[in-house]
DNA sequence: CGTTACTTTGAATATAGTCAAGCAGTGTGG
DNA sequence: CCACACTGCTTGACTATATTCAAAGTAACG
C-alpha cells in the first residue's frame, strides 16, 4: 500500500513498532521531523505518539471539526481546502512530508479547513492536550512551535501573497519551480516530479481557470522549458519559469533600475503569447529547443 | 502631534509617564492591547515597555532589518510592505491598534518587510530578548503568543487568501468592510471612517490597477452603496458589499444549490458592469437612492 | 500661486475566463 | 480483447473583466 509513494525508507520516522503493527514516534523523532532543535532533556521523554495511517482520497479533518489532535506529516500528499459563501472550494495548500497540520486553527480550537489525503500518508497523530503539556514541561519546545508559526506565516504573507500581482504564467511558473524545490527538501529531484494534484486542484490553488492552467502547461511544453505528460512534470529551464512576472506597469514601480531585466521579461511574455496564439502556424521563435 | 489621530485617550495604554515625558507600559497593559488573558502572577513583573512616537512617514524598519524589537501598535495607521524582484512595491497589510509587527519574522530573526507610519503613531517596542524571557517565565504567555500567532495565520490564510478567486467589486466591496470592522474594534464607527491610504495603496494591496480600484469606489458611490470624499468614506449597505463575489463558473462548485443567491448576485453584478459602462447616460436602476 | 502628488475619467487593449466540443487514459463488463 | 462509459485534460472561438495609456481634474503644500 504505502509502495505507491515511492519513499526511501530510511527516512520515514517511527520505527518504534510495537506488537500491534502500529507505528509509533516520540518526541525526538518529531522534533527531527519538524526540522526544529530537540531540548537536550528531551531524549528521556516517554510519550509515544500514535501514527495513523490513510489511503488516497480519505479525510483528515473537516471544518468546524474540534482541534482534538494536529496532524504531522510523514509521509504522503494532502490537500488542505474551505469551501466559501457560495459553495466554490478554495484550496489553500498542499500539505507534505513535515508539514504541521492545525496549527492555523489552535486560536479557535476548531478547524476552518478541511485536509483529504491525496496519496496514501502517514500521519502523527499529536493531541492538543499533549502540546499544551510539552510546552509546560519544555520552554524551548513552545520557542520552536512559534518558529514553525513564524514560518508558516512568513510564507503565507512573503511567498504566496504576491502571487496575486503575477500573470498566469508566472504563477503557474513558480508554481512547478515550487514543487520542485518542496521534493527536493524531502530528497527527490526538483526536475523531474510528479504533480499529485489534478489540474483542476492547481487551478483553484492559484485561482486561475482550468483551461488557462492547460493552456499555459502546454505553452511552456511547447517552449521547450518543461515536459508534461498526465501529472509528470520535467523542469527544464527553472530559471526561466521563476523569471516570469506580470508586466509591471511603470506606476507601479516607485523606483529602480528596471533596464534589462524587464526587457528581458517583456520579450518572454510576448512570446508566450504569441504561441499562445499563433503556436500551431509557427511553432516558436526559442533557440533550437526541440518541440515534441 | 498626536490629535491628528482624535483617539480617545481613555483607550491609549502607557499611562505610567516618567519625569522624561516618555510612556512607558508594563506587562498587563500589553496583554490588554494583544486581547490575551494575562497570566494571574503577572501583575508583580516590574518589566517595563518604552513607547516610542513616530510622525506620519516614518519607518518602523526596513526588510533585512535585525528583529531586535516586536512592535506593537498602541495608537495609529501603518503599511507593511516588500518590493519584489522587479522593484515593485507590494503592500502586505495595514497595521492598526493592538497587532503585533514582526512575529512573522522571528524564525529568521530578521525583519523580511518594511513598515511606515500612515500617521503618527505610538508604538510599543517589545525587546525579541525580552519574549524569550517571559516565554519561559511565564508558560501562559508562550501559549498566548501561538494563540496570536494563529489568529494571524488564519486571518492570512481564510480571509487574505480567497482574495484570489474574487472581482475587483468583491475585493473592494469586502476591503471597505474589513476596514470598517477593523474601525470598530477599536470604539469607532464600522459606518463612517477614514481611510489613511493612498488609491495607490489600496490597489497595490489588493492587486489591482491604481484606476479600477478608483473606478469601482465611484460605481459603488453612485449606487449608493457608500460615499467617497477623497479618503473619507460612509458605507451605507454593508450587505452589498459584501455579497459581492465572482460570478462563480459552474464547473468551480462541485454540488450545492446556488438558486437565489446566485441569482441575486448575477443582477448586482450585472448592474454594476452596466453602470460602469453606461453611467452617464441612464444613472443606475437602483430604489430610488440618491446619487451625490 | 505655482508645483507636486493624488485621483478621476475615457478609449483601446490584453489577459484570462467562459462555453462548447473533442481527445486520452482508465477501468468495467460483455 | 474490445466496446463502453467515465473522468480528466486539451483545444478552439468568443467574451468579459481588468489593465494600460493618455489626459484632465483636484487637493495639498510650500
Amino acid at each position: 500500500m504505502m509502495q505507491s509513494i515511492a519513499m526511501p525508507s530510511r527516512i520515514v520516522f517511527g520505527h518504534h513498532s510495537k506488537a500491534t503493527g502500529e507505528l509509533w514516534s516520540n518526541m525526538s523523532d518529531i522534533c527531527e521531523l519538524l526540522k526544529i532543535e530537540a531540548p537536550s532533556n528531551l531524549d528521556k521523554d516517554l510519550r509515544q505518539f500514535q501514527h495513523r495511517r490513510f489511503k488516497a482520497g480519505q479525510t483528515l479533518h473537516l471544518p468546524n471539526d474540534a482541534l482534538d489532535n494536529l496532524f504531522l506529516v510523514n509521509c504522503g500528499f494532502l490537500k488542505s481546502s474551505m469551501t466559501d459563501d457560495n459553495g466554490n472550494e478554495l484550496v489553500l495548500n498542499f500539505p507534505m512530508k513535515g508539514e504541521l497540520i492545525g496549527v492555523d486553527s489552535v486560536h479557535l480550537r476548531r478547524h476552518q479547513s478541511a485536509t483529504i489525503t491525496l496519496s496514501d500518508c502517514d500521519i502523527i497523530l499529536i493531541p492538543y492536550a499533549a502540546i499544551l503539556e510539552l510546552t509546560e514541561e519544555y520552554v524551548q519546545l513552545g520557542q520552536a512551535l512559534l518558529h514553525i508559526m513564524s514560518r508558516e506565516l512568513a510564507r503565507e504573507r512573503y511567498i504566496l501573497g504576491p502571487q496575486r500581482t503575477l500573470s498566469a504564467e508566472a504563477k503557474i511558473g513558480r508554481f512547478l519551480c515550487m514543487m520542485g524545490e518542496r521534493y527536493a527538501q524531502l530528497g527527490y529531484s526538483s526536475r523531474r516530479f510528479n504533480l499529485r494534484m489534478s489540474r483542476n486542484e492547481i487551478a483553484n490553488y492559484l485561482g486561475l481557470a482550468i483551461e488557462t492552467v492547460s493552456r499555459v502547461l502546454c505553452v511552456f511544453h511547447r517552449l521547450g522549458v518543461i515536459t508534461v505528460h498526465q501529472r509528470e512534470v520535467v523542469i527544464i529551464d527553472a530559471e526561466f519559469l521563476r523569471g516570469l512576472i506580470k508586466l509591471s506597469t511603470s506606476r507601479n514601480k516607485p523606483m529602480t533600475d528596471t533596464g534589462k531585466k524587464n526587457l528581458k521579461n517583456d520579450r518572454l511574455i510576448s512570446d508566450l503569447s504569441l504561441v499562445h496564439v499563433a503556436d500551431r502556424h509557427t511553432g516558436t521563435t526559442m533557440s533550437g529547443v526541440s518541440h515534441m
